[in-house]
DNA sequence: GATGAATGAGGGTTCATTCAT
DNA sequence: TATGAATGAACCCTCATTCAT
């Protein structure tokens, strides 16, 4: 018992900093991602930048791609957060307020770190996968298509996973595009006209 | 004055040689991409595979990325004709029949070449351009929003700007997204499946 | 005085863990050089084989060269054992016997471990060695002589010096070659025919 | 045929550069193999000793690996060159003096560039051979067995594929080591000593 | 002692681009 | 104008060795 306090913060210190390296890599990666893109994302500049030699970076990330795919990883894991939070609720509104709800989310869900999602989302090779954008993954898929079991009674008959499709990359696509490539020359008003447009195309689709 | 004649031809026999050479390397580019992917597309091997020389390349390309650009350009040209041809007589159309081509028309645009265009679509390094889809360009746009007019009695009352980017933005994510990345496990009734739903977003959203 | 009978164990504990450690290294070491051969032979690779950290390694081996040194010698030594214990009675038989048994004793000896010796005999960079095959040793030589200066009577004139050259090196040559490249696809009687005539080889050059 | 002087002279020309750059790189390669043993020996270090950019190295050579096959190839051919000259009209002497000037050729072979041959000889990675020597070749069996069938008549009744193995491996071990080893501390008539008792070897297990 | 994270020089290799022919 | 050999910076990655804990 003794030793466990000796023992414990040792370890543990070890692990933070691991941890302090892994993060560092990750978020060294993101930010030469963004300012340089892809092809100047050197392993010997992203360990420069984090501040580790590139030795560290390979002890950490089995290879350049690893690295990035953390990247990606931990972008999605916020992205979806964001996501997950906002439609917690969800189920208990009105069906327009919640789509509503669900499309703002979406937009601040792109607005976690926009100049890093567009290039994880246009830059990075594709690693061979089967969906579509792998940002965006299996689990939106699983909340809208639970959203839609959720408000059943509100719509009308259709395929669930055809109409799930039809949504989410509509959603996905206007939110990601607007955005990406507007945030900077757009007022919020315009983001506040494109929620309410964003809305009525989804609900007028469902209904 | 005499050697005109003489020089004339000759040029055209140039012009065309040119032209030949200029074409080869494009469609060498396309190929490689399509095949190899972005990183392992050289210019030395896509000189090779032209059947030409590097240093012909660089007669032609002042770098790789014009020539990359050129095949975008090609590309999306190639779809922007499709799209044109569709949209020729959608103006006599009754509005639902219209969106309905429209949207076919957007899918057979996917389908000019559809390994092509998710290399183009996902891996080339964007060249700091102001919109979104560079595959898609401002005519598209042009082309919706005098549609929008042309019907512009059955629409309600909406920003015509803010509508045409709801729906070109959906229209070219659904079916971008449902040939990229699922012409292969679909059927084809699953595409016609897409298209009425398709259409039926934007008919509702629209009027 | 009284905490000696306490601090010998220990220390003896210590040794006996040190030289477990040491034997730990040396064996991954030879393990890893036949396994993946000496380019993949990396101090952190035989340290985690040796179940150790590479900082253990370089408390006990100055360098990964001394490392490698002394698995040639631990070789080397298991060589020479066989050796030398094939020839302790050798003196007493009669010449022919006598240099058969030393031909069955070499290819004994490079049976101890035919994938290592392969290694070490050529893949190990030399280390500015005097004489010849490192894993011979000068001990060979000096058997054999023993060995010549015993059976004299039974020899022509010669000198000792060359002649022990000659056959030590025609012998290791045989059995070294036959044994690493043809053990796998040669029989047993093979190997019998081959010390007939390594046999007579040498007994008919010293007669 | 005004065309031709001028263009074969420059395909030609062309050739020449070719052959000198593929020269100078194997050249190189043997003289830093030498001097710095095989570790050492960096494309990029062959490369600025040939005087070339490592870039044409790899115009020439797929892999370091090609290279130092290339370095082993040119190497052997200049030995088999050697052991080819010297054994021409072998078959017409007399067996003693055909055995010794065999063995003399196998001296003069390994004097041809002893320090790369040691180098070649024991620090280069096996590439999975199924016989012993790579240095060796194949021909240089056959060049011997034909030589045994020649002589057949002053042979006794013997295996001559076990012959063979046996002279060959012995007359190889015995030269390349004495050149190998002891051409720096021993006088000429050593190596005369050398072949005298070489060929007595052979000569008395062939007969 | 023992640990193993950290180091960073250096390895093999690629490729956009140039320029003498 | 066409050629393609040549360039060399830069890339990803490895590994012997050190040293704070």
């Amino acid at each position: 018992m003794a030793r466990k306090p000796l023992t414990k913060p040792r370890k543990h210190a070890s692990q933070q900093r691991s941890r302090a390296t892994v993060d560092a890599l990750i978020e060294a990666t993101a930010r030469i991602l963004v300012k340089d893109g892809f092809d100047k994302a050197s392993t010997n500049r992203i360990a420069e930048k984090a501040g580790v030699s590139v030795g560290s970076l390979y002890q950490y990330f089995p290879s350049k791609e690893a690295l990035i795919a953390a990247v990606m990883e931990r972008h999605s894991e916020e992205l979806m957060q964001v996501v997950r939070d906002a439609l917690a609720d969800v189920a208990a509104l009105p069906m327009e307020q919640a789509v509503r709800q669900l499309v703002a989310a979406a937009i601040n869900a792109h607005r976690v770190d926009p100049a890093l999602h567009r290039v994880l989302s246009g830059q990075i090779p594709r690693t061979g996968r089967t969906g579509n954008n792998e940002l965006l993954g299996a689990e939106t898929y699983a909340l809208f298509r639970a959203f839609l079991d959720a408000h059943g009674d509100e719509f009308r008959a259709v395929d669930p996973g055809l109409a799930t499709f039809v949504c989410v990359t509509s959603i996905e696509a206007l939110t990601h595009t607007a955005v990406l490539n507007y945030s900077d020359s757009l007022p919020e008003e315009a983001f506040e006209a494109l929620i309410d447009e964003a809305t009525r195309l989804i609900v007028r689709y469902l209904r």
